[in-house]
DNA sequence: AATGAATGAGCCTTCATTCAT
DNA sequence: TATGAATGAAGGCTCATTCAT
């Protein structure tokens, strides 16, 4: 009955996205999910050993919506603006900065502290660099239409990349208002765009 | 006493500082610590009773030594010239960035993230700032004499310094290449001034 | 459903011997023989409500089959002389001191540990009895025939048998070498009979 | 403070020797332990890791009890008849063949088979070595003063030791009588002597 | 001040057994 | 009959914290 259980494992997996949304990685149990769930403690392990392994299931399934979200960029593409476009992805990377207690950020910059090596094939890296590349052909195509004023569409992106990084660790750690997210955003829109305030 | 105990704690800080940096900040136990230490379990409880009291104490020890550092390029600042302590800084930066195993940078994101709450006072706030301070003089005082191009040092050095902290939580995460690093370290460069390769 | 019944039965017998062989008694779990037997868990104990009647039934079928080898004895014993009765019989006790891994030995006396009471009644002992009264037999005739010099086969026969359980105890707990159990075997045949070596 | 630590080692290995004895080698847990010494949890773990870690010590030291017994014996070799040694020497056979229940004997085995590998460097082969050693002696000497018939002290008492292992499992398994144990050495000691019944 | 044995809460994991389908 | 998901008791282990000495 792969069904049935696929179906039981998308109930664990929601229970425990919350779970690791709001308490990080490191401070979730087999306990807590197991009481989310309202299964018992057996229960849990028919269908995941750890709560590693859950994690990544978790990360996967947030990937996938991601990535269906991701796809109707790539469709908007040929309809909008670059400006638009722009505007758009730059709004979505200041919702994920700025939302602190329902992101599963902090659990997987702590998932990645625990692992204590460099993922590099993992699915940060991939999501890292694929929100670059977004960026990049968004830069890439104002700049052929006149739009944006950038001769290195690459290294720009890259470089906005870390920055909205920066941003987002900064949100978590020492705290940052909607205002000076604005504010940074806007310093990078400047750098290839006229911005009016 | 007071003298005997603060070289006791001065002791225990150098110790605990040390398996920070190594292990991090969560998987660190009084357990850890005791051992490293050579003391007793009760005797380590007579001047911290957790190891979040220690590990704070840690990182304020380390602040206090970076600002004895931090004095100095003050004072340089009258010696060299300005893309000379650029250069300083930013090396500085890369390697703080590169530098996974030694440093308490882990440990410290992970005591944010095990916190979950925005540490506004905390130094870590502190210290970004101050090395934002430190970017912004640098910056100021290269536009003034006409070394750099740059009509806004204050929101040009904290966007470096956002890009710079998302390097050192990528390098601590998925991993980065020191080419990688001077690349963007370079790009930055270039937005206010001539870098030969 | 009876044929039915005894047809399923006899499947989970025979996977549990191999099993019980394999484990010994005390690690088999139900799961094991679920997993063997290639039914569901539930399935299994419609015919079987714990790994203990399991194991009887297995003890019981095991001593079907050597009853049959048995009768096959009772009737060489007219064909064969005395001596070569002998040999067989002590090459086949040979064969069980030696092989550990595929016999369900092991598992009887771990099974007789674990109930931790004489078991009176049980095939265990019925098993070393029988034994003990074709070995008796086999030395009552060949002492008629004079080829054996033993006046006492009732007390000769028990007495080897308690040895050659010896044996077969310490070849399973602290190894034995072939050498060792042929020498053995041999002492024992010298007390009665002239042996060329 | 080693003798501190020795002497609750002590007393751990006292009541744990108790509860092998009752209860074999596989059914004890540290919880079992940990009651019956009236300590924490965690307590035992100070001490112990396991109970595997605890029954090896429980078996060490039931050995150095033995040993001091056998030197005993070495003393009395001198003094007494080899008939009287040999009389002591399978009376304290005797004795341990047919007390089951506050033996470690059970626990002994059942370990053997846990470990489902032949035990060449195990305390039980020692054991097992060295009484076969001490009854060669006593033959040995029994043969020079004529006392004993005995032409290969060796070989007998090799083959006197695997019937006596033989009727401590058969105690073990299926239960057997004193009666049966006396025939049974009465049986051996006939091969080498008179023996008045 | 200092020690380190002792405590017990809390998490992890496995397995026999049940039960709705 | 047959299935296999679900249960929960039971045992293992670790660690922060206390306390008699």
């Amino acid at each position: 009955m792969s069904n049935k259980t696929d179906y039981k494992k998308q109930l664990i997996l929601e229970k425990a996205a919350e779970i690791f949304a709001a308490k990080g990685y490191r401070d979730v149990t087999m306990k807590d999910i197991v009481e989310a769930c309202e299964i018992s403690r057996g229960g849990l392990y028919l269908y995941y050993d750890s709560t590693e392994s859950i994690f990544l299931d978790v990360i996967k399934a947030s990937e996938d919506a991601e990535e269906a979200c991701g796809k109707s960029i790539v469709e908007s593409l040929t309809e909008a603006s670059s400006a638009e476009l722009l505007l758009w992805f730059l709004k979505e990377q200041k919702k994920e900065i700025l939302k602190r207690k329902t992101s599963l950020s902090v659990a997987i910059y702590e998932y990645a502290f625990y692992c204590r090596q460099e993922l590099h094939n993992s699915s940060i890296k991939q999501r890292f660099e694929s929100a670059t590349k977004v960026l990049e052909k968004i830069l890439a195509r104002g700049s052929e239409t006149g739009e944006f004023l950038c001769d290195d569409p690459s290294g720009m992106a890259s470089n906005m990349m870390y920055a909205i990084e920066g941003l987002k660790i900064c949100a978590r750690t020492m705290g940052i208002s909607e205002n000076k997210v604005d504010k940074e955003l806007v310093y990078m829109m400047r750098q290839f765009m006229e911005v009016e305030d």
